[in-house]
DNA sequence: CTGAAATTGTAGCTAAGGCTACACTTTCCA
DNA sequence: TGGAAAGTGTAGCCTTAGCTACAATTTCAG
């Protein structure tokens, strides 16, 4: 998909900033998140199968997720690429400092996700579904509104 | 990314069937829902352009949602492809009965997903912000349980 | 009614994330 | 301990969704 890596030249968003219709904007971010989402269910799930049975091969994170383990290779590439796990031939993927950080705070804004929706009377099956996806949509704000509606 | 077509060939999580994980199905599942996330947004926005300004011209479609018209011509083909809109050169898009369905489902889901997220405490701007990521991962029984938890 | 400006369309590039097919290690058991 | 099975890695393909650059059409002002 598009240009995302931090240093990267600018964008359309960039230069459309003389308009800057709010919409635009906030489409921008829905999509950047979008690429995030998958780095964040791999970090996550690399520290679940490393916390549960010691190590995180290619071959399970792929049928943890339904994909081929070719594809697992691959994401796992990116994710060393940007800093976030670490791998040598045939040993096992590990989370750097950066990738555990991320996956608790992912792990952390699971939960809260399912949490709120089993709150407001959604069934769990639906509510672990949903959560899947809508988990790489909350923002900070969001969540700590989450937080306080749910501990309060 | 995958195969999407109805009648597309089978796939990893087809034959990965004899496991099933539920995870793996969870995962799946939004994964494909991200396919359908775009398609949602446009037939959205095109019913918003028709509803306020009579047509939908693809720098319109481009403006709003932040990308090169470029870009918003090759997804208004897909919509085609995929028979919810038409438009012949140099005249406007304009929705089938099956995309104008589509805007009406969307747009419910979007201001039930924002009245939500309202309703429990999150500012305005954060909920329409996030609100445009997360209502394609809102599935029916969700929806049933917000319109339940606002409408008393 | 003509020519410049705006819009629309097309071509070709990139990157991500799927896939299959095939090659190469590692593991493990007979 | 040697070979088959399992796991891992690589190569090459596809589609989507971005982008820029350029071509074609339409619109509109003078």
């Amino acid at each position: 998909m598009g240009p995302l890596k931090p240093g990267e030249t600018t964008n359309a968003q960039d230069l459309a900033m003389p308009a800057e219709p709010t919409q635009a904007r906030r489409f921008g971010k829905a999509r950047t998140a979008q690429s995030t989402a998958l780095l964040e269910d791999y970090v996550e799930l690399i520290a679940d199968l490393i916390a549960t049975g010691g190590e995180a091969r290619p071959t399970d994170i792929a049928r943890r997720l339904g994909i081929s383990h070719a594809s697992a290779i691959k994401t796992i590439a990116r994710l060393k690429r940007e800093g976030l796990a670490t791998s040598r031939p045939y040993r096992g993927v590990f989370l750097t400092p950066a990738g555990e950080a991320l996956a608790a705070r992912t792990k952390a804004r699971h939960k809260m996700v399912v949490d709120l929706l089993k709150a407001v009377g959604v069934p769990s099956e639906a509510a672990e579904q949903d959560a899947e996806g809508i988990e790489h949509h909350v923002s900070e704000a969001t969540l700590r509104a989450f937080a306080k509606f749910l501990g309060g």
